[in-house]
DNA sequence: ATAAATCTTGCAAAAACCGGCAAATTTACT
DNA sequence: AGTAAATTTGCCGGTTTTTGCAAGATTTAT
């Protein structure tokens, strides 16, 4: 393979996924990871990407949100998402709300995995056009820029038409006993949609968000069936929910 | 075997593998890598390929996939864009078709102005969700995620409650008489309801597609009333457009 | 703080490149 | 026809590029 190809190659991986790992190149790409760092230095210099450590990401084009600086996962987070794929089984029918942890699942999708996707988020739909398998639907509206989801009266009216077998709610605060709360009016509706029309209900939460509360009400404890977290499904910050039929892993 | 047969050998074996390696040729035309290596330099120094090191690749070929980030083309894009640019007015609002051309211009939308968008591209939707004033809406259904762009039942219905004053369409292909046309049947439907209901219609499309064609129509040439293109507004393959009515800038 | 992964640097082998040269071939002119 | 000039081609040396490997420094994760 020429010198060039590989340069294409990388150049279209990043565009597509807005980083790249080494490892992931030289396994792809057949080379030795010593290649594959000079590739990427030669493609820095022409200024077409940003070498970090582990690989690289792609420049200034993309809105810095979503821009990993550091490709590495927190290995946590990594963990909980690892927990969450779990739940996912084939040919499902899925709606995933907005939220980095959804992100972060969606990325491990394996690339055989056949299933549907309904989301509103745009960065999730985003990365979801590059999986060869998943068909993928997206609500329209009104977009939260800052969250990068689509709400309003059409998300709304397109899921009541729905019925899903999972869905992956977005949540920035949990309460043991308030649940799920938002900060947004219309984002609450759209998650109170979302959950009303899916058999199951999981939730991928970070620790440092359990406790805390927003001014809007979502769902109650007893609404998730599955709540992923980083913490061991052990830690006693977890009982409460345990204790109220909440499925902890 | 005289030169002018290999190099015509050459040239399409560039077009159609996109590359060609000296030591391949050499075996199937055989003649020394020397014999090889000069012509791979008199057809690079006519611009018809680009040498690289082991052997050579495409220039200015069809995959698109391959110029895209190709930084001479995405300067044309660029200027082409920046064209387009003057067309926008502040509280406008703007219909933005998925495409190249059209990501490139909403990177390029400053950060003050204050317009709506509506699109059913994701890529572009994420780019303008780190737009500080744009507001924006995103058309929901299902998504064709090789173009990234929604499709479907649902797009229509949503675009048939619109007025819009602007839309910039996408065109991979764009011909003087049968004008914009579209690869697959969906996308073409979306598109064509996409000019029903702007007041004004442009495209921005790169030289290279210009003469094209493919299977489903969306537009006639009469139906566009700016086209912006990498070329001088002068030059002669514009003409046939200039004459049917349409601005080209 | 330690272990693992990744980066840098230098080196060596293989492959590819370059320029010049000469043999073979074609072209041009007397 | 015969000869000279021009072109093309292959080969030979020396040089550059590319690639993988190893050792030691640096960064990241636990």
């Amino acid at each position: 393979m020429l010198k060039e190809e590989r340069h294409q190659f990388i150049l279209t991986e990043v565009t597509q996924h807005n980083k790249v790992r080494s490892v992931e190149l030289c396994k792809l790409l057949k080379v030795s990871e010593d290649t594959i760092r000079r590739d990427l230095k030669e493609l820095a210099e022409q200024g077409l990407l940003r070498k970090v450590h582990g690989g690289a990401v792609g420049n200034s084009l993309i809105p810095a949100e979503y821009r990993e600086q550091n490709i590495y996962h927190s290995h946590q987070k990594k963990l909980a998402s690892e927990k969450a794929l779990a739940l996912i089984k084939p040919r499902q029918l899925l709606l995933i709300d907005g939220s980095a942890a959804n992100l972060e699942l969606v990325r491990l999708l394996p690339e055989g995995l056949q299933i549907t996707v309904f989301t509103n988020s745009i960065p999730i739909a985003h990365e979801l056009c590059s999986h060869p398998e998943v068909e993928l639907f997206i609500f329209g509206g009104k977009v939260l820029k800052k969250a990068g989801i689509a709400v309003g009266i059409d998300v709304l009216h397109f899921l009541s038409e729905l019925r899903a077998d999972l869905c992956f709610l977005g949540a920035r605060s949990l309460h043991a006993t308030l649940g799920i709360t938002a900060a947004n009016r219309e984002e609450a509706q759209v998650k109170r949609k979302l959950l009303e029309v899916s058999s199951q209900v999981a939730a991928i939460v970070t620790s440092d968000k359990i406790g805390t509360i927003q001014p809007f009400r979502v769902a109650d404890p007893e609404q998730i069936h599955f709540l992923i977290t980083d913490l061991a499904p052990s830690d006693p910050t977890l009982a409460p929910f345990r204790m109220k039929g909440v499925h902890v892993l």
